[in-house]
Parts: structure tokens; sequence; C-alpha cells
DNA sequence: CCGCTTCGTCGAAACGCTTCGACGAAGTTC
DNA sequence: GAACTTCGTCGAAGCGTTTCGACGAAGCGG
């Protein structure tokens, strides 16, 4: 493995100033910087990165902390995670994504403090968030992909949940439903403080009440079975639903299976949207889902853009912004068939 | 931040002996131990990774190289990382991922040339996977999550597709089923030398063969109207068929869907078995999916010690395992109602 | 009690880079 | 043309570790 030595004795330079050449940090003249440009084809020569992040005291890696739990990345995470890379990369920025559980604060609090992240964005925040504290404690540039309860001290890029809850009634009232159920993430899900189970939780109930409607919410098990254990509830609670709203990914696949059980179809006898959904999964559905696009890639570039201001930056620097998901009408959503009461049996 | 001269001088110990304790390379009194820790804890030093790094030659760094698409990382693809994090945690390494596409061949000789990782784990290598070849080339040890065409001196891990395929048509032929149609991924997907395709292609054929049955391959664009063509040209090819064995995961719920829009009923009238699939997948049909579960934790998790064991162990160590997919029985496979001919209209 | 290991510790030299101060040479200003 | 500025380059001092050779102090066999 050639070191800079070597380029610099080849190039008949010294080593700083292959260094300068490298990082341009002082002017070269055109003459000196090809030479040393040839000397470095010629040895394949690489830069020490770990070299280089001792003497610069900087490490040229970004750190995207994000929680693997079985469930799997969703397209959603997954967009993420490509929009950061790809602004890391424009930004001349390594992106590793590490996967650290809930558990693991103390493992947190090592790789924050080894120096070898020059910043960090933190993925799936709760609104009370232990690794929010351990990370600011050691000081690494923070921004959040969500946000905690308290945000005046953070910088965070995270959805508009109550603009996109509005439009999504909206549409739905626009098409003339009147008894529109929600479906949340589970019980327990709401009571950890999950941040977007709460906030589009009180979104429907603010956008329900505008519309002069009640609103009714389920909260249901990330599961198939969940799903049909919350459609059940649903028509117990409203047995003339006409129109049913589900944050809930897991679930909705199951809401629609026992739509079908029951004999009913989607979206005439009832019509279904699917909030922070990728248009992947959407298509998946038969027929495809009305959803609610979250803007997965521009959150996860934002939020990488953000970093990189703060670390060339002052360091006080804070940045915060929502940004709404899209709505994308496809195949199951349509006016309600008729003010029909229909009967929830079992 | 705390350096090892602090700790070595409020210790009163020289610099070495900090660092001896630290690594345990030496012997050294349980008293200047004790002193050493004890200044450590005061002073709640962190030794810098990039220093360490530097002067050992070696970054305790693993990367895990995972090509993202749109689509998205299925539990199976999640249970890889997640088993590899916890197999790294244990050896004493950090996992970091790294999202590397199939266009940044340069994008990778740098992260590998660089130094900063011990060692790679490559997933979702192709037949002939030009990245294998450039990460040769650098010398970081490797160790790949499938195979390429040619494996007589690489390292790797990879589920056994052969085994796979022969123990799922064997489940659908014990249940009496003649005529069984292998839903494969897209043409250009097996054209482009994808493994999985291909193997379980050549599988399904000797297995069905060695049933003395016709075997019948469909290829199926990635998504749902995929899926829905598939079972279309499936029923033009094989107009008896009562069973589906299908490899491609998210064509599955469109040939679920245009089975349902066709009247026909999972199992009754067709038994359907998806393959290489996670439990949490398989439970969003309904039907929950009879499937062949991918080891995929353990997957990670072999991955990563044979990686380990390269590390520490000698250059020319090679590890090559085989693991098969387990077949979980759910509601979508049962007996062919009987022998009777349905019509395939359209 | 003399020479020999072994044990525990130290000082100093790397590791491969960045960065700072310095310093000729050349260009600019009045 | 004297007095200043750039401009382009160099040498050397770090950055915070690991690791190697060395060296007293014990411990031990004979």
């Amino acid at each position: 493995m050639a070191t800079m030595h070597d380029v610099a004795r080849l190039a008949q330079v010294s080593v700083s100033t292959v260094s300068y050449v490298l990082t341009g940090t002082r002017p070269i003249s055109q003459a000196t910087r090809n030479k040393v440009l040839a000397a470095m084809a010629q040895l394949d020569y690489q830069p020490n990165a770990m070299a280089r992040g001792l003497a610069s005291r900087r490490s040229r890696i970004l750190g995207l902390l994000m929680p693997m739990d079985e469930r799997g990345l969703g397209a959603t995470e997954t967009a993420f995670v490509t929009g950061a890379a790809a602004a890391a990369s424009v930004a001349g920025y390594h992106l590793v994504l590490s996967p650290v559980g809930g558990g693991d604060l103390d493992d947190l609090r090592r790789l924050a403090s080894q120096r070898m992240l020059d910043g960090v964005v933190l993925m799936e925040v709760q609104l009370a968030d232990e690794r929010v504290t351990v990370l600011q404690e050691t000081g690494v540039p923070l921004v959040l992909i969500g946000r905690t309860g308290d945000t005046s001290t953070l910088s965070y890029v995270d959805i508009d949940f109550d603009q996109t809850v509005r439009e999504a009634v909206a549409h739905l009232v626009g098409l003339g439903h009147r008894r529109i159920v929600y479906v949340n993430h589970s019980a327990a899900t709401l009571a950890s403080g999950y941040g977007p189970a709460l906030r589009t939780r009180d979104a429907f109930t603010a956008a329900m009440t505008g519309h002069g409607l009640e609103p009714v919410m389920i909260a249901a098990e990330d599961s198939a079975a969940g799903g049909r254990a919350a459609l059940a509830a649903a028509f117990a609670r409203a047995p003339e639903l006409t129109a049913v709203l589900a944050m809930n990914e897991t679930a909705i696949f199951g809401i629609l299976g026992e739509l079908t059980g029951r004999g009913l179809s989607v979206p005439d006898d009832v019509s279904v949207v699917s909030m922070v959904t990728s248009p992947q999964v959407a298509e998946l559905a038969t027929p495809a889902l009305t959803a609610m696009t979250s803007p997965g890639s521009a959150l996860g570039r934002i939020a990488i853009e953000a970093l990189t201001r703060h670390l060339d930056g002052p360091a006080d620097l804070r940045h915060q912004q929502l940004l709404p998901c899209a709505l994308e009408i496809r195949g199951s959503t349509a006016p309600p068939r008729s003010r029909q009461p229909m009967g929830a049996d079992q």
C-alpha cells in the first residue's frame, strides 16, 4: 500500500504538497499538481482513512442510526436511507448505517464517543427518547428524522402528520364519506410514546371534528391478525362505517382480507386509505391502495444536508422542517354506495 | 475529550501501561490495573478509534455491503443484518452497513482500499459479480452471502436452494398435486444472472422431473401486476394447474389477488407455496401462506463468524456453507380438490 | 549467593496523514 | 526601486494510539 511519502518521493515534492493537492487547502501550481497526480495514479495511491481522520480530527463519515426490528424495513425507511446516502455522497461524506436497537444505549454512547462519526442522523425517534439524550451528551452533531416531545434545542426533519391526516380526511369527506374509522398502531405503541401514532391520532380527531364528524380510532396490533381484529372492532363501534383510514401498514392487509371475508368490496362498500405508504406497497394490494405517499428520500436527503451544514457552519445552527405526504389516488377509494347502514354480525 | 496521556498522568503510570491495561497485550499487576481503571472512570475516558486504527492497522469495523433498491429490505434481509450485527458485537467488532448500489464500483474500491474496514460481507451476490472482483483486488477479507458462479476461491454462506425447492415440491406432491407451476423472478433478472433465480429454476426442473412431472416455470415481474400476469400465463400454459410455487415475494400478492378475482379459492382450488419468505410476510396474506422460511439471522451470523475467523486465523481459510429453508405449513396449501380440469378463460 | 529467567513497567519510535509557520520568488503600489 | 503583498512550496510538529526493546526487581535452581 503506497503512502503519501512514496507519492511525494516519486513526484519530487514534499509530503505537505501532496496533501495540499489532495485536500485543496492551499494553492498549488498546475505543473506541480500534475506531477503529483501522475505519481498517485502510477502508485495507485489511496489515502489512509484512519490517518486522515486522526490528523484532521474529522472522519468524513456520517452515521445513520436505525433500530431494526424483525418486521423489516419498509420501502419508506429504505427510501430514507437511499436519499440520505445519495446526499452524503454528494457532500463528500460516507454514510454508514448502524443497526442500534433500543437496548444498547451503552453501545450507542461508545460509538458516538469514539470520534469515528462526524455526525449522526437518528431514525424512528420516540417522543421521549433516551438515545437523543445520550447522543447530545456526547456532543456529536445530531439530526433527527422524527421528533421528540421537546424539540426546542434539536434539529429534525419529520413528516407533517397534521397536514397529511387533514388531506386524507378531506379526500374521503370530499367523496361523501361521513363515517370514517382511523386504524392506528397498537395501544402499546401509543403508550410507548411513538410520535407518529400520537400525532396522527390528534390530527385525526382535529380533522374530523373540523368537518363536524365523530372521530373513531381503533388501535391495531402490527400484524394481519391485528388488522382483522381492528376491522371487527371498527364495525362494532361504527356499524355504518364507509371508509377506513389506516396508519398501520402491516395491519392493512388484514383489514383488506377481513373486508373480503365479510363479503364487502373495496372501494364499493368500504373505501380504504393507507397513510405514510410507499407506492410499492400500495400496489401490492388488490385493488391498489389510495395512499398518502411519504416523502421518503427527500427526508433522508434533507436530514443529511442539514447535518453537513452543521458540520461546516456554526455549531448552534438549527434546522426544523416538516414535509407532508402526498395523496395518490388509486383504486381503493370511491364515493360511498349510499346511506345504507350495514349490519355488523359476529 | 480525555486522552491516554491524561489517564496515564492521573494514574501516575506511563502511556504504554495504560495501553496494556486496555488491550491486555502484556501482563499488568492488579494494583496498577486498578489505578488505571479508576483514572479512566474518573476522566470518562474513551479511546480514540482513529488513533487506535492507525497505530494497530485494524479498525475493528466490519462492513456489510448491501445494494438497496427502492423495493426495500424484506424481513429476510433484515434478519441477515440483525444476525450479523449481533455476531459482530459478540466478536468485539462494529458492523456498519453500506448501501452500495451496483453502479458505484469506484466507490466500492475506494471504500475497501481506504483501510477503514477490516473485512467485508457482501450481500445479494450475482453469479458474475464485478463487485467481488473489485473487492478481491483490494485484498480485504471477504465473505459472501450468496454465491458467484465460480466459488472455488471464495468464502460464502448461501441458502440451499436445491434442497429448499425439493422440499417444497415434495410437500405439494405429497398432498397429491401433479400440475405445479413455479413463478420465478423476471426474465430480466434471470438474464442478469441472479443466482437464486437460476438455481431455483434448475432445482425445480430437477425436482419435478424426479417425480415424473412436467416442470412449468413462469417468469414474473417484481410487482403485483407482474404476479397477476404470471398467473394468467400459468393458466394458459397449464389450465389444469392446482398448485403454485412462487419465488417472487412481490408477485405473490398479485397472484393471490388474481386467484380471488377469478373466483378461485386458496387453498381449495389452488395451493400456494411461497419460497424464501419470512413468517411476517407469510402472515400478511389471507390465508397465511405456507412458506419456505429462510434462515435469515443464521446466515448473517455465520457469515460474520467466518469473517472474524479469517481475520484472526490464517489468511487462506475458506468457509463454504449452505443452509436450507424450513417448510412452515400454514393455510395456503391443501390437497387438490379433485382431478377436475378447470377452464382457463381469457 | 551467582547467574538466569520471568514479571511489570517505561520511553521512544512508529502509524500516515494535516496543518502551521516560514521563506524565497514574483507581482504590485506609489 | 523600496516596501509590501500574494503565491507556491517546504520542514516539522502534532493527532492519540500501539508496539518494541530495554531494564530494574523479584524469584529460582544449584
